[in-house]
DNA sequence: TTAAATGCAAATCTTTTGCACTGGC
DNA sequence: GCCAGTGCAAAAGATTTGCATTTAA
């Protein structure tokens, strides 16, 4: 197991078979460098590699980001109907959603239970459960 | 309780206290006419009163669907990123979501039990649990 | 060398908005 | 008559796409 932020990016790259190239790594190294999860949109990650002094342009994010997902190595996660967002977390989780700061946050998983989940109709599987517990300020 | 369309229509915008205009009212049968939960969207719901020979602008198509929401006649459900879906049924219960058609239907909510739901963090409260079970063809 | 990845700008798609007009109350 | 509601077209966001250029293998 890597420790060093670049290194994390190029084996998660290649877990993935994905061609480590400058902007990808860059991307990659932000979202999993540290080896923390992480939520974000294109914009948000777009925003980090500017900072960073990466030179990556937006569409390259997006087009990244969808790249990420087809490889398996992000879920995306829909919920208020305008933004994606992107969790570095790919295995079934709920999630808080912030309303008003459109933020999105990991719930603890242990606290939440499907006792049981409505079996898919004849001819479908179940590709996956979102579960978003929408957070309003008191 | 009103059994004929149009009375329901009317019903339905009077309970929310909404002015029954031309334009909401046949939108409102499209939607709560025959006593049973639909799924729409914008588009599909001014495809309908096209359809059914009700002229409607787009905007307006748009702008009633947000004043039932906020009038909390329908309920926002997001799921795919592009589209919003609304649905006539207001009360917290788990969807189906069909990938390859983007059609978004009702799941037995018998059969779905969240054992338990994570609290709230700290100054925050619950607004809304939302459950979408994302189906894909065998 | 060569197919894949990138950058940019333009295109697309969904949704909102500005403003003049219409119609409930 | 007043003010909410409507229609249209234009604007606003988010995301994708076309195409020429660059780059990893």
């Amino acid at each position: 197991m890597a420790t060093d932020p670049a290194e994390r990016a190029t084996d998660w790259l290649s877990t993935a078979g994905l061609r480590p190239t400058r902007q990808r790594l860059a991307l990659a190294e932000l979202l999993v460098g540290d080896g923390q999860h992480r939520h974000v949109t294109a914009e948000s990650l777009f925003d980090a590699a500017k900072t960073d002094g990466a030179s990556v342009s937006l569409a390259t994010v997006y087009n990244t980001l969808r790249a990420f997902c087809e490889a398996g190595l992000l879920r995306e996660v829909t919920v208020d109907g305008a933004r994606s967002y992107f969790d570095t977390n790919t295995t079934d989780h709920p999630h808080f959603f912030w309303e008003a700061e459109g933020r999105l946050s990991d719930a603890p998983s242990e606290e939440l239970e499907l006792k049981r989940v409505p079996d898919a109709p004849e001819g479908a599987e179940i590709a996956s459960v979102s579960v978003v517990i929408k957070l309003r300020k008191t």
